[in-house]
DNA sequence: TTGAAAGCGCTACCAA
DNA sequence: TTGGTAGCGCTTTCAA
């Protein structure tokens, strides 16, 4: 391992001043910066981020929190972060929480013990707790919060467009999936659709399901045509969910989006891929990603920041689970 | 922020005595041990890892460097590995190449400057040059390597097994679906199913994609099918690509898997809940991962490991893109 | 414009 | 069984 002194040595002069080069911060001589500079190179130096982590007291690590990366809606998430803060030269610290308290509160830990500068959490977990003697910024991502800044999707309006859209298409026995309890974004595209479908005149049940797991989606799928045989029209807690009953339906014998119409959420990239392919409410992931990351960038370099909830759009995406407009609609 | 010295004030004893109580390391009194845990309890004390890292030269850090983790076999991959990994302690550095070699020579910088204590990659770039003088463990993941410790399944074979299924399922003109060429497990695979191919007695020509990604998949697919309109068999180079096959000859109105078999590679999740669900070869990507740090972990460790190359098994899920075994083989 | 030296929080050696 | 202290590689005063 090559440290400073090495640098210091090859080039004549002393740590002091190869630290000045390195960080551009007070005076040096143009011709001592050069002999620095040979050095650095010669000996392909780069600076122990560690020993710099541990005197400034801060460093280039931001912790990302997942609840899951193997849902197929993160990973768009996580690389829109990553993107972002690379800009930035910062590294990310990368753990999965499961939504579980313990595994969420255990990295978090880590996160502080390695001294990260800023932390981006994309979990759902009640007890908010874990984060209030947190002494560096966080940035809530797919989440709402009144306490913490936060970017997130128009939950409650792709609740509501997904309603008004499937009705305009002529769904009249309509089979809302409420998604599971604690995830808050769930409950979001939940009331706004349960609103929207409240003031229409079509008829409309709702089923709850508790998991967004892919293993879980095939059995509320079965579940959902055993108990609604004759629903025309399906909306989803997300597209994960959506998939798992347009495979059901199609088992059954359905046409699709004929016999029966069904609207996802999220736009996750294989939605596209289906066939009949899945119409849906987009949420621009990487985008969210990215929002979170260079909002988490300004409070860290403690930047002015006007905006601390950033809310993004969310638009149809009509593709083959729906039907054309109803012109009588 | 509270340090090891504000625990031996506390508990009235030195900072080399909590060390040790700490690392339990060392001789240390029942009593004095119990103040310094009481403490420690107290001022809720968790020990700044980076200042262990400077002194100790290791860290508790893996760093983990995937080609893209937005491509649905690797978050099946990172999370067996974060899984493996948390068991011994570790945290995960992360980052994506996109098989970029300055993106993938940045990150294993920072990850040396981070100190971290092993490294796990997927990436598949010619240069192992980068690699070379890293003086500490490296695991290949998804890729084989002679030079290094590498946990990969065995593609030839699951090349062959494909090929073997969809003869005796009885396609006749057989398209093969060559991935990109710097990705060393796809021309696994298509090497194994070329042989296959070309010890039956079955029609076939190959065809050249170059990327796995989701917007070109849907472009090989409709140009397979303008320039081979009567092929009843596709060996494709993975599911994301069968996928888009599928959808596209669905959309051209064949009937699956009567006119056209498909067979994909991966066994991605979203495969199970296509429809028809895609018959696939399998590889056990989040056992892999898990593998891969299990050997990591041997290796810092410095224990003796027989196995430096672990070969994984493919095996073929019969779905529903590819008919019974014709009796007539 | 440069260098000496203190100190970030911790571990481990050596002495007591 | 305990404590003093050097030192991990770096940055940043302070003095020269």
């Amino acid at each position: 391992m090559v440290t400073i002194r090495d640098v210091a040595k090859e080039s004549g002069v002393s740590v002091a001043t190869v630290s000045r080069v390195l960080n551009q911060t007070g005076y040096v001589h143009e011709d001592t910066r050069k002999k620095v500079m040979a050095a650095v190179d010669n000996l392909k130096y780069s600076p122990n981020e560690v020993a710099r982590s541990l005197y400034k007291k801060k460093s280039k690590l931001i912790g990302l929190l997942l609840p899951d990366i193997t849902n197929p809606f993160f990973p768009q998430l996580a690389r829109g972060v990553e993107d972002e803060m690379q800009k930035g030269g910062y590294r990310l610290l990368f753990g999965n929480s499961d939504e579980n308290a313990e595994k969420e509160m255990d990295y978090l830990n880590t996160f502080i013990q390695n001294n990260v500068v800023g932390i981006i959490s994309a979990t759902n977990n009640k007890t908010k707790t874990n984060y209030k003697d947190l002494s560096i910024p966080v940035v809530f991502l797919d989440r709402t919060s009144s306490d913490y800044p936060s970017v997130y999707a128009d939950g409650k309006e792709g609740g509501r467009i997904a309603a008004e859209e499937i009705v305009k298409r002529g769904s009249k026995r309509i089979t809302l999936l409420k998604g599971p309890a604690h995830i808050q974004p769930a409950q979001d595209r939940f009331q706004g659709a349960l609103e929207a479908l409240s003031q229409s005149t079509v008829d409309f049940h709702v089923m709850s399901t508790t998991s967004f797991a892919f293993e879980d989606a095939e059995k509320w799928a079965k579940e959902l045509f055993a108990t609604y045989p004759d629903t025309d029209g399906v909306l989803a807690s997300n597209d994960i969910v959506a998939t798992a009953v347009l495979h059901e339906a199609l088992r059954l014998g359905k046409s699709i989006p004929e016999d029966l119409q069904i609207i996802g959420f999220d736009d996750i990239p294989q939605s596209s891929l289906l066939f009949p392919s899945l119409s849906t409410i987009r949420q621009p992931a990487y985008e969210m990603g990215k929002e979170a990351a260079t909002l988490l960038v300004k409070l860290i370099n403690k930047e002015n920041v006007q905006q601390q909830h950033i809310q993004m759009p969310v638009t149809f995406i009509d593709r083959n689970t729906t039907r054309e407009v109803d012109a009588h609609g």
